[in-house]
DNA sequence: ATGGCCAGACCTTCTGGA
């Protein structure tokens, strides 16, 4: 089976390519991000059509979470319960018994901002339920966009971005403390090309320019990470008209 | 020159993203 993530940017905007994606890439779980959605507006029936149940969890303007997957989707929960927060950044469900948490990190702004506590302070909590949740399910999944560069390997220009948001010490602590528990990164699970990057700014030909990070990740549980044969991030779709900034990330389990 | 692009809100200009 396949389980991807992909931040579109606006699920509104981007439906068509999200559609057009699946159609080539029928994985059997995708998580997405940025959904910018209110529930009321959000386009279950076209992606029921497409052959995906979907369950989402959405607000107005920002943020905004959904799980696709080929089969029925369980247990589903909406935040996490060990951290108020009107934000909606989380959701859990269980597809195939598999346990998948899709999350959208909060972007932090800019190193020392308020935006930039919340983000250390949301990850501390995240790490909590997280524990719980892989306690309870061996089969663990986490996809989503981080915002974090693991390491200066995922940032084109490591001097530019050294301690800057999406980089710093203490970003990268909490994603490694997040992998303490026991998470692998997919992507380095394999051999893997030199700069290879999930985002890229619109500004400045960054794409063309393959100046990007990559900051969207799966993390699988050693249950699943033995099970994993491929990871790979999809730039197809950052080539199309009117993309979103973020590339799919693509895990296989066999 | 510290900008540049994009999406969305209530416009002709802002916030947030990363």
């Amino acid at each position: 089976m396949k389980i991807a993530t992909w931040n579109v940017n606006s699920l509104k905007v981007r439906l068509p390519h999200l559609l057009q994606w699946l159609d080539a890439n029928p994985v059997d779980v995708l998580c997405i991000q940025e959904t910018k959605l209110t529930d009321d507006k959000f386009p279950a029936a076209e992606i029921n059509a497409a052959g995906y149940q979907v369950v989402f969890s959405g607000q107005k303007t920002y943020n905004g979470v959904a799980i696709l997957s080929r089969q029925p989707l369980t247990d589903v929960v909406r935040n996490n319960p060990h951290y108020a927060d009107e934000q909606q950044r989380l959701l859990a469900a269980t597809s195939g018994g598999i346990r998948v948490i899709c999350a959208y990190v909060p972007n932090g702004q800019a190193v020392g901002s308020d935006k930039y506590a919340y983000k250390l302070d949301w990850l501390a909590a995240l790490r909590t339920w997280v524990e719980e949740e892989m306690a309870r399910h061996p089969a663990f999944a986490i996809l989503g966009d981080y915002n974090i560069a693991p390491q200066d390997r995922d940032v084109h220009d490591p001097q530019e971005w050294a301690g800057q948001i999406h980089c710093s010490a203490p970003e990268r602590a909490a994603l490694g403390a997040l992998s303490g528990l026991g998470l692998a990164d997919a992507f380095r699970l394999f051999e893997q090309p030199d700069k290879q990057y999930s985002w890229w700014d619109y500004r400045q030909l960054a794409f063309r320019r393959n100046r990007g990070l990559r900051i969207d990740h799966i993390l699988l549980s050693r249950t699943l990470a033995a099970r994993c044969s491929a990871c790979t991030i999809d730039r197809e779709p950052r080539k199309w008209e009117q993309p979103s900034d973020h590339a799919p990330v693509v895990a296989t389990l066999d």
